[in-house]
DNA sequence: GCAACGACTTAGGACGTATAAA
DNA sequence: TTTATACGTCCTAAGTCGTTGC
């Protein structure tokens, strides 16, 4: 890798991770950075009262309303468009909260949601969104230059969300019970700085203070606040592409190797604890064996209530699985059917082993729909097991190590030395693709997806029809050179070349057509940004004498770096 | 022993821009 | 040059898992 180097003030400084960085000092244990130095967020915008030309309406009357108060019904103007703003949910989370903001008066006058008119106020956004459209590129990064970056043990490192996050109406995954939910305005008096005590301490915004600052260099944010809706703390932090971010990425594809050296006596152990006397234990191997075959994410309890309604491994309930003796031609067939992170469907119908069916069997009898299948089992009771068995091992140890193997194997199967580039690139997005369908990552079909492929499909008729119109053509001038000797030579040469190009042309959209259905509700991006060991594919690139770029873009290839400058072709997951 | 907390990774969708096709 | 589609970035929610504090 060509050195990258960035001139600070006098000093010269190395950028991002490059090999050199991490051959650097070692850190005691715990302690993440010696010197962190940062200008602190970047603050949203005050909001701006409306124009004098914008009203709101209240039962068809004009109602000038309080800023406050002004400030959340536009959020809710904002997203009329959206579907979700008719939710019953929605609407009264938010209608709740909107009322919370008003004036006593306000509160007197303004009963019903129903009766709001926002259509003024829904224009102007419009209208805004169609402005800041029109804005360069420069101008809408604001920020950027000035709070995207830190200085980090001598290096300068990009922020990865630099801005705090701007007020609104909280929409969260799924069914969410707080949907609709005001999202306050964080202020500096909010937000915790942490940075080196001999740093230049950050400039919270004239007029304000900060919450607190603080040195604490055991852990690797920049600044935090607390969010209203759960309660839970929100973290600025480095990107990807920096050293801290790397490392910790490379650890987690070195615990996910060490497990591939364990992985058989771990089987066998658990296929043997299946038998086991004890509920727990046997509970915790069919959990374990659902983890390791079906990748299913460990599955904590979650607060009734705080949360969409989803599940994971041990957080399985009896409704979300259904036992078939016979389906399908195999036996012994697990159906699940239940929502996982973000809400997104989880829908598997698998053959299992026979003790894992008389188990679950078992696990199920005098049991309701609604109560847990894995009664005697927790996350951290899997947890503690698993890493009893190998240091640094856990439940999500698994889906990295699976999601990888199974990259390794399939690039291993479908790939051949003598494959054309666009042909090796279509074999790794079907690895990549097996990858994304054992981890069920899943995107929504894209809007335009029907017409699109019948797009391209009246294309690839067109040049089918084309191709056998130059197959013609060919043979014709073949035959006319044979017979009158040619008056041009190069005729058939060049029809020759016509029908060559047309035949890769058409190749090239077919295997363009297989790959765009084939991917249709399938989300490669996830799998290759978290699970797949990157130097599997810098190794594959060398090997196949793909260019890196074919299949990792500037961000992946930053973020990627310790990969791309470390792996040799004969790298082995 | 366990619930709550804190820090970090993983996730899909919205939106904006680049690129290919027409 | 214009338009459709693919690609890339940003955003922040939603997980995991170790630690803390009672």
């Amino acid at each position: 890798a060509g050195s990258d180097r960035l001139m600070i003030g006098d000093k010269t400084l190395t950028s991002s991770i490059k090999m050199t960085r991490w051959e650097e000092e070692k850190y005691e244990d715990g302690v993440k950075w010696k010197f962190l130095e940062h200008k602190g967020p970047y603050f949203p915008p005050e909001y701006q009262p409306l124009p004098d030309n914008v009203h709101f309406y209240y039962d068809g009357k004009k109602v000038k309303l309080s800023l406050a108060a002004e400030e959340v019904a536009l959020f809710f103007a904002q997203m009329l468009d959206h579907e979700y703003t008719t939710k019953k949910v929605f609407r009264e989370n938010f209608f709740k909260d909107w009322r919370k903001e008003m004036t006593q008066e306000e509160r007197l006058l303004i009963k019903d949601l129903d009766k709001c008119d926002f259509g003024e106020m829904h224009a102007m956004h419009t209208a805004k969104v169609e402005a800041r459209r029109n804005m360069s590129k420069e101008e809408k990064q604001v920020g950027l230059d000035e709070y995207g970056y830190c200085l980090l043990d001598h290096h300068k490192e990009r922020i990865g969300n630099f801005k705090i996050e701007p007020p609104g109406l909280f929409r969260g995954r799924g069914e969410h019970p707080k949907q609709g939910m005001l999202k306050k305005r964080i202020q500096p008096e909010d937000v915790i700085i942490n940075c080196s005590k001999e740093s230049k301490i950050p400039v919270p915004p004239a007029g304000y203070h900060w919450k607190e600052v603080r040195h604490d260099n055991t852990v690797t944010w920049l600044a935090s606040w607390t969010e209203n809706i759960q309660g839970s703390i929100k973290y600025i932090m480095l990107n990807a592409n920096s050293k801290l971010k790397g490392e910790k990425d490379w650890e987690k594809y070195e615990v996910a190797r060490k497990l591939k050296s364990c992985v058989d006596g771990i089987r066998n152990q658990y296929l043997l604890d299946l038998k086991s006397k004890e509920m727990g234990v046997r509970q915790r191997a069919v959990a374990l064996y659902f983890i390791d075959k079906l990748a299913l994410r460990a599955g904590n309890e979650k607060e009734e209530g705080e949360t969409a309604d989803t599940v994971g491994c041990c957080s399985l309930r009896v409704e979300h699985i259904t036992l078939h003796e016979q389906l399908e031609g195999s036996e012994c067939v697990v159906e699940f059917d239940f929502l996982g992170k973000d809400s997104i469907r989880y829908y598997n119908k698998v053959p299992v082993i026979k003790k894992v069916f008389k188990n679950l069997k078992l696990f199920m009898e005098n049991k309701q729909p609604g109560d847990d299948l894995f009664d005697r089992l927790s996350t951290s009771l899997l947890n503690k097991h698993l890493s009893s068995l190998m240091p640094g091992l856990t439940a999500k140890v698994f889906r990295t190590y699976n999601a990888s193997i199974t990259l390794q194997q399939q690039l291993k199967e479908l790939t051949n030395q003598s494959d054309s580039v666009a042909e090796k690139l279509l074999s790794y997005n079907r690895a990549n693709r097996a990858v994304a369908i054992l981890c069920n990552h899943q995107r929504a079909p894209p809007k335009t997806f029907e017409q699109s492929m019948a797009n391209l499909q009246v294309k690839i008729d067109a040049r089918k029809e084309q191709l056998s119109l130059a197959k013609t053509e060919l043979k014709q001038a073949k035959k006319e050179a044979k017979a009158k000797g040619s008056s041009d030579p190069k005729l058939v040469e060049r029809k020759k070349a016509a029908v060559k190009r047309c035949e890769e042309q058409l190749l090239k959209m077919e295997v363009q057509a297989t790959d765009r259905e084939e991917n249709k509700q399938i989300a490669l991006g996830t799998s290759k940004l978290n699970y797949l060991d990157p130097r599997i594919s810098v190794a594959w690139c060398k090997n196949m004498e793909v260019p890196i770029e074919k299949i990792y873009n500037k961000t992946q290839r930053d973020k990627f770096a310790w990969a791309i400058d470390m792996t040799e072709a004969d790298f082995e997951f």
